[in-house]
Order: structure tokens, then sequence, then C-alpha cells
RNA sequence: CGGGGCAUAGCGCAGUUCGGUAGCGCACCUCGCUUGGGACGAGGGGGUCGCAGGUUCAAAUCCUGUUGCUCCGACCA
């Protein structure tokens, strides 16, 4: 029996030499095989509904459950079905071939993990249910990897020992799991999801920026090769600290970030995270301080209409505390809000900030609705900087129904007692801190983040190198992650319309549709095969709609599946002697000579 | 984790108030007819009514428990 075992391993050594060759080498052998391609519409599994399942609620979601991409197995796990997965294999592919230009080598790591490795960069305790973990059946614990920072140190602090091996960027395409408290919105927020995850490790923090910068500049070409409208948007990397973070975050009216941007120049940062100018108001000339009463003004709106001022002449005030019940005011204009965040970043020790209670406020020597920084010592006052520049504002008085009038603060406040700092949450329409032009509001969908992680997980887990002093030294890391399905929803999302998704060429699941609209006619058939061929062998990723229903129904499919071309060949294309083609994204119709077909279509796919 | 809603055929839904042995549209199968934008006609297949227990001669329907899904919020980043 020993030689049919010999012979069959060698079969499979061919078949798989084969496998590697290129795509036009497979192209080239798909021609001889072409009765068995499944390129063809009648042997795709894709199918196609005309409603959508009542819990999806995003585009996104709708239509990929409508085209056949997806089906769901649980919530936040889905199945992703052959035009599904031909789409998330395009995107990993431009995402392999820009992290292999960036030096990046590309590895596979357990989606199983020990609880040791968690335990020990004591993350097992920290990260908390989100975590899915299971045990085997000796009842040793184990997780499914939510991320792999622990895994990839752990896998390389054993051998990388010199700093002659660095920089080392190894990158993974992985199912991930994380157990989202609330799933939702299809492949946006599911528990299980595709990820690439690069880990970069260098000698000193330079080379970790350079590493950073890399990866930023991979991630803009990867994203723009998707056909996405994005942003990369500074983030707080917080807890993790010391480096720069930023999120390549997609623009959509659906996404859960909200950012703001500049159109006139690059800026772009989440709303929490945006740092702003000070607005300078006009001087005027100062009037003395006045306290007068307001009867039951406890809110800026009836202050402002009770004393019959603009709004951006009134300041607001927002009580806070933390967890020591230490009592923190905030202060911005009455127009603006406070950011809990940055206040939080102004108070010393303070994790958490809550909603004062009242009897604190009261203890302090103030009364809810009518607070002040004037008059006012046993609490921490911030003010916002463009407080700072107001002049004859109104300010509570720190005693029920009475509020200050012709405050100004630089006159007014205790400048000993108060902290000055920029507090508040952008707006759009303010003026962007790097040119100065209104910004821009929009929600986004955070599709790749990078950070730099430092030395955070080296250290935990003791992961040294030997530097060019002989000493030992730890990994400066960093961590760039996609989320696959993510980037292809949000594709979807910003390219949608009333008949369907839109494609960009590079990530659609087939860039050209050829379509016989009676496939019963042999001629019609023929015909389309002949053209199909050839753009087959040209290299273009081509799919023949040679199922025999009515020409309706293969164009709304057409149109839903949202290939970028389609290439009908009918009774009246045929006696013209021309080939129509349809742009799917501007509907446009137009008509080629028949032998100038697939050089038109080659062109016209560079546009898409 | 708090609050709402839902669970009946692959998908969308009706039937539940008032208990009587399950229905509609789409999809699917057969035949006919039709073929440039989800045709039409005739016939047909498919459901332990989320699960478990209880009440009753009889439960999709009433009662108890439970699970799943979903929306809003909070939390997380």
């Amino acid at each position: 029996m020993n030689w049919i075992r010999i012979w069959y391993l060698r079969l499979w050594k061919i078949f798989w030499r084969a496998n590697a060759l290129t795509i036009r080498i497979s192209v080239i052998m798909a021609e001889n095989f072409l009765e068995v391609n499944l390129m063809k519409a009648t042997q795709l599994y894709a199918p196609t509904l005309r409603e959508s399942p009542a819990e999806a609620e995003l585009i996104s979601h709708k239509l990929m459950f409508r085209a056949g991409f997806i089906r769901k197995a649980a919530g936040g796990i889905y199945s992703y079905l052959p035009l599904g997965w031909r789409t998330m294999k395009k995107i990993m592919q431009i995402i392999r071939e820009e992290m292999d230009s960036a030096g990046g080598q590309e590895i596979m790591m357990p989606i199983v993990q020990p609880a040791e490795i968690w335990q020990e960069s004591g993350r097992w305790a920290v990260y908390g249910p989100e975590m899915m973990r299971l045990k085997d059946r000796h009842g040793r614990e184990f997780a499914l990897g939510p991320t792999h920072e622990e895994m990839i140190t752990t896998l390389i602090r054993d051998e990388v020992k010199s700093y002659k091996q660095l920089p080392l960027l190894l990158y993974q395409i992985q199912n991930k799991y994380r157990d989202e408290r609330r799933p939702r919105f299809g492949l946006m927020r599911s528990r299980e999801f595709v990820m690439k995850d690069l880990y970069s490790f260098d000698k000193d923090v330079d080379g970790m920026n350079i590493s950073y910068q890399k990866m930023y500049d991979a991630y803009d070409r990867i994203f723009k090769r998707c056909g996405l409208k994005f942003r990369p948007v500074e983030a707080d990397n917080g807890a993790i600290g010391g480096g720069h973070s930023h999120e390549f975050t997609a623009l959509a009216s659906s996404g859960e970030s909200s950012i703001a941007y500049c159109e006139n120049c690059d800026f772009a940062a989440s709303d929490e995270k945006a740092e702003l100018k000070i607005i300078k108001s006009a001087p005027e000339e100062l009037k003395p301080l006045e306290k007068v009463q307001t009867p039951a003004c406890h809110t800026i709106e009836l202050v402002k209409n009770f004393l019959n001022v603009p709004i951006e002449k009134t300041i607001k005030a927002v009580a806070f505390m933390d967890d020591d019940e230490r009592l923190i005011l905030a202060f911005v204009r009455g127009d603006h809000d406070v950011n809990e965040i940055k206040v939080m970043n102004c108070v010393e020790g303070a994790n958490h900030l809550y909603m004062a209670e009242e009897k604190l406020i009261n203890a302090a020597g103030s009364c809810a609705g009518f607070m002040s920084p004037i008059g006012i010592s046993d609490a921490i006052i911030i003010v916002d900087a463009t407080v700072m520049e107001m002049y004859n504002a109104v300010a509570g008085a720190n005693e029920i129904d009475a509020h200050f009038i012709n405050v100004t603060p630089k006159r007014d406040f205790n400048a000993e007692k108060i902290i000055v700092a920029d507090i508040r949450m952008v707006q759009e329409g303010d003026p962007c801190p790097k040119c100065g032009k209104p910004l821009k509001m929009t929600r986004g969908i955070e599709v790749g983040q990078v950070f730099t992680l430092g030395k955070k997980y080296s250290e935990a887990l003791n992961a040294k190198f030997l530097d060019e002093d002989g000493k030992e030294r730890f990994f400066e890391m960093g961590c760039y992650g996609i989320g696959v399905g993510r980037t292809m929803a949000a594709a979807i999302e910003q390219n949608n319309d009333a008949d369907g998704i839109i494609w960009n060429k590079n990530i659609a699941p087939f860039e050209v549709v050829v379509v016989p609209v009676n496939a019963k006619d042999d001629k019609q058939l023929a015909y389309a095969e002949e053209i199909y061929n050839e753009l087959a062998k040209s290299g273009v990723d081509v799919l023949l709609d040679d199922r025999k229903e009515r020409a309706g129904v293969k164009f709304k499919d057409c149109d839903l599946i949202g290939y970028p071309l389609r290439v009908t060949i009918s009774p009246k294309t045929l006696e013209s002697g021309n080939v129509e083609v349809k742009i799917r994204r501007s509907g446009e119709f137009m008509n080629f000579a028949r032998a100038e077909v697939v050089k038109n279509i080659l062109e016209l796919l560079k546009t898409l």
C-alpha cells in the first residue's frame, strides 16, 4: 500500500505548487478547466433576498444580508458566504501587500491562549467578562484571544536577544473574540471578528516612532486603496500612556464615534480629544461687578432670558466629584459644553468623575444652579481658557436666586485658586486649532488604530534584549490593528444607494459581471461566454451570470451585489455588434465596439 | 447592568384580546406561458408555534419558569 501513499503525496505536491503560481498563470489554467470554473453565477452560492431580517438596523448590515454576503449564527457571530468572503480576502490582500512593503512579516498565532500569559501580564484579572474564557478537560484555563500582545511578546522574548535583530515587525490576520455586552450593527460590533494586528519591536523610542510612522503611512495607503473616505484621528491612548495614537476613522453618519475635522487642513480629532483654541471676545469697557436677583433662574437658558443677554455672555458651571468626594467645579461659556475627560486630566489623582452630590456643593458654600468661582473656596475650580477672555459676563453668585453681572474673569476670579485650562467640548464651527478655519463635526467608524505601547508589555512579561553596550533593555513596542469586517461594512456605509451596494473595484467581490439577458438563448450565452473568457484572460475578476432568470431579476441582483461594471448581452447588442456596459456608481450606459470591449473595460476599471 | 419590545416555514408578517388542532406575501419544487429592471396561471413541498412545566376534554392562544434576539441608556475603549 505504500506506493499508493507516495503517489498520493506526489499529486498533492503538484497541486500545491500549481496553487502557488501567479494569478496570470492560474487564469491561463482556468481557461482549460472552464467548465468547472466557479465564476459562473449558476455555480456561485449567493443567496439574495428581497427583504432583510427585522433585526438588521444598519444599511451595511441589511445590504450584506440581502446580497448574500453574510449570515448570522448567533448574536455578533457571522458566517461569510462566498461573495462576502471574496471581498474580505481582497481587503486582506491589500493589507498584506502594504504590511509586507512596510517591512512586516506575516505569522499566525493561536486563538486559544493559555491563562498563564495573561496572568503574567496582569490582564487575566483586569480584562473582565469581555474575554471569553474556557477550560480544557484537565481544568486548565484558557481564553479566546481578544488581542495578542501577551501571545506575541512571550513568543519572541526567549528568541530575540540582540538589538541586531531589531526592528521586528510581525503581523497576523486572525479571528478575535470579545464578548461584547451589546453586539450590534452586524459586522460593525460583533463578538467574533477578523482583525489584522501588527506588533513592532524596537530597541529604542526613536525606532518605535519610525515603526509607528511606517504603519501610519501604510494605513493611509490601505484605506485609500479600499476606496474609503477616512481621517486619521488623534486619539487618546489613556492608561497605556506615553506615546501617540491615531484612530483611522471612516466618515459615516452611522458611526459610533464623533469626530471633529477640518476641510481646509488635515486636522481631525475625536470630540473628546480635540484641543481647542481660545476664543477671544471683543474687549469692552469694564463695568463694576454687581449682584442681581434672578428668581428661579437655575439654568443658563432661564438666566439668559431673564436678564436678556446673549448666551455667549454667560458662564455655565458643572459640578463633579471624584472618588475621594472632592468637589470639582468646571466653568465654561454658556453656549459650550464641558468635556469631562479634559476636566479629569486637570485634576491630579482623579480616575473617575461623577455628578456632584448637592450636599457637597452646599458644604462648599454654594448652591446648585447658581455656582460661581467668585467667593468659593472649598473646591477645585477649573475655568475654561475661553472664559478668561470674557468681559462683563453673567455668572452665579453662590446663593439662591442670584447672579453676578459684569463679571470679568481676569479681574474678578482669584487667579491663585483656579486652574485655567482647555476643558470644553468641541462644537461644529469652532476654529480649527491648526489653521483657524471653522471645524466640521461628523460621525465615524473606527476601522483601524495605531498606537505605541512603549515598554508596557515588555516589562510586564520581562521581554529583554542586549543593546550595543551589552546592557539589558526592554523592547519598545507598538501595536496596530485593522478590523477587516468593519472595513467592509464601512465601505458599504459610504457607498450604497436605494438599489444596493456600490463597490470600489479593489474590494468588489467581482470587478465585472457579464449578463446575457436571456441565458436560454444559446447565441447570447455563447457570446457572453466569449467576452467573459476574454476578460478573464486579461486578468479581470469577472463573473458570468448564466442563470436562466428573467433579465429583471438578474439586473436587480447585479445592483444589489454592486459589481462596479455590468456587461449586458441582448438581442439588441447582438444585432448592433456593440456591447453595452453599465457603470454601477453613475448608472451610466456605454456602448463599445466588440473588438474594443476588453480594452475599454480595462480603461474604465482604472477609474472606479 | 437598568428599562422597553419581540420570539409562529429560509425571509417578512397575521393569528394570541375571546382556547377548538396554523395562515398570508416573498423564496423553493413541477407544468405551462413569459424574457431589458424582482412577470403570470395551475399544482405542490416545508412549521415539535423559542424551550420546560402547569391548567384544560382541548393550548400558538391562559398561568409559572427559563432561554435567545433586539432597541434605548449606562459601562468599556
